[in-house]
DNA sequence: TGGCACCGAGGAATCGGTTCACGCAACGGC
DNA sequence: GCCGTTGCGTGAACCGATTCCTCGGTGCCA
């Protein structure tokens, strides 16, 4: 029922060779018989079998993105980047979901079912420590990471110690010396960005010889809900911060729900700032450091197509620039004038 | 290189057919040769080339999900529950994003693309009046579809009559009578949603005996800003609505905004109602009729399957209930003693 | 004019499984 | 004792491209 090569040759009075040749365009095929092997494949509605074009070639023309989540934001805008990418290369893109390390148990391990399976592989930032990590490392295909770095691999991640430090430069510009903080979890695997957002809040703390008080640490894990606990906490201690440093937006979120409970107006009474740029931001008026998601997963995806193409290695890491967003969850400490403030770039 | 069928035959001491039988399960096989086989496979670190495996199978393993948008938050939900559904069935998930209409046209036609690579496609809330989507549906696959329906192809949907029903009653009991709409656009390609809301309102409206005001009508283009500047455009009318209802979360996001920057408080002096259960529906306070959008995936997927593995096709439609959750964006219109409210199931 | 490089093209081996058609042995029923 | 099953297996023909090797012809240069 399907019409394969051999009838495309035999309609066009040449060998299944040359037919191959002339479709895809490589050279020894004179230009007037290419145009009429095109001519004729396509009157036949001719479709060439991928499978057998894969078990022939060996190339299997698909990536594999390989995320713990799909339906968080981050990880969703990252993927739409990468989509675009892959779909203008004519790539199939294979997408397995990897789970957080909670239900990672049930899920089954996916290295072994991507090898034969992809050409290359991109990586949406899953724990450094997570398990199947090394897995997937060890299958030693070409390999683009997202938010994440390993030794050996090429990855395109923002300068998250430098976007923490903005962000609390930010915080510190406006007078603020009471600074709390939201991060992820105390003992569980962290991300990279996680880790890196606590050295450059602390980096710029020092800088500006503030000292770090270890009761303002609260713990949101990554979500809203966590996020609005983590603020109440701090809200309900002796001595509440004045800002709050939350490691991600949607933490942040839940910080401004817990003000609002609280009848405390962020940038007025209490002064809160985010790290990731989400959609949310804007319409909740929160004060985040930007970075361009989706940049990230296309630049992820052009830097392993480059990869696989030549054989030449790119560049081991790329680092994509940020932006403080000053909006209105931010302000001048109770009392404070503010210096006219060159945050941003 | 790599280990083949063959390698494990010759070394386990039996033909490749019955490795292939043995690994796969099949029947034909005494049990004592297919643990040896097993054995054997695992020890050369085995893995099936799935090139070879289509081609001479004629099965890909594979199934395509087409979506306009990635990253929207319906979409990439809707993703994760049929990813799940597909990784444990052992099956490749291909993703392709068609575009919306704005783009579709820089975008590659899609369906070329899936021909013999796919055994089965989810489609997922395409405008019905996408050029593409006959395309899809003339590849004639086995297909299952989220949100969308067409004749002949099994679709899972919410009822959006009913859920736009639901909340308008919700308005209606409060006691609201002159009630606006934020609704997509009145000229482009309506999503199936879409139309069905708009008539599940005028049935409502109808019911109750209420006049629809033509002028309450106003377009949200189904994104946050878009819903923002519809109320804007509401609230500066001569007689404003004294209750919205917007026929997605997400413009509904927009329309909280916008009564916000008027100084109006959700619930007491303007309710607003959403459709869909966006995540962020809770932490604003938006009262909404929560559609299980993982499980919508979850279905189609699991339908899709249930279509490739008999031949038996199921039920042409799957319609899944739907659950008015009350927050604070609603409340009672002023002077009036709300009905204790049945709602929801 | 002989030699050489190059272009366009064909023949056929190959990729690595799947599956059809059949072979062989043991077994049970009559 | 013969025959039809049933259970296990094998051999070999595909599946539909890709690609290496070969080959005739042509133009160019010495």
């Amino acid at each position: 029922m399907g019409i394969t090569i051999r009838d495309v040759a035999e309609a066009s009075g040449v060998s299944t060779a040359t037919v191959s040749r002339a479709l895809r365009g490589l050279p020894n095929v004179d230009e007037r018989t290419r145009a009429r092997v095109q001519r004729i494949a396509a009157e036949l509605d001719y479709v060439i079998s991928p499978s057998a074009s894969r078990l022939a070639s060996g190339r299997t023309g698909s990536i594999a993105v390989v995320t713990p989540y799909i339906a968080r934001w981050f990880f969703a805008t990252v993927l739409s980047g990468v989509e675009g990418v892959l779909h203008t290369a004519d790539m199939d893109l294979l997408l397995t979901c990897i789970g957080d390390h909670s239900n990672s148990r049930q899920r089954s391990p996916v290295a072994p079912r991507l090898r034969r399976r992809v050409d290359g592989m991109l990586i949406i930032a899953v724990p450094p420590a997570d398990p199947q990590l090394q897995d997937l490392i060890a299958l030693d295909m070409p390999t683009s990471m997202i938010g994440l770095t390993a030794a050996g691999v090429p990855s395109v991640t923002i300068d998250d110690v430098a976007a923490a430090r903005l962000a609390t430069q930010h915080l510190i510009n406006l007078g603020h010396t009471r600074i709390g903080t939201i991060s992820g979890s105390p003992s569980q695997t962290p991300f990279t960005a996680e880790f890196d957002r606590e050295v450059g809040f602390a980096q710029a703390m020092s800088e500006a010889n503030i000292q770090v008080d270890p009761m303002l640490e609260a713990y949101g894990h990554f979500s809203i809900e966590g996020g609005e606990a983590a603020m109440t906490a701090l809200l309900t201690q002796a001595q509440p911060p004045t800002a709050v440093f939350a490691l991600s937006d949607e933490m942040a979120f839940g910080a401004l729900r817990a003000l609002r409970a609280h009848d405390l107006r962020p940038g007025k009474d209490v002064s809160v700032v985010g790290v990731d740029g989400h959609d949310m931001a804007e319409h909740l008026g929160l004060t985040t450091v930007v970075q361009p998601v989706v940049e990230l997963g296309r630049i992820a995806a052009e830097s392993l197509l480059a990869q696989m193409r030549e054989g030449a290695v790119p560049p081991e890491s790329t680092q994509v620039a940020t932006q403080l967003v000053v909006r209105s969850s931010t302000g001048p400490v109770a009392g404070h004038r503010s210096v006219p403030s060159k945050d941003g770039r």
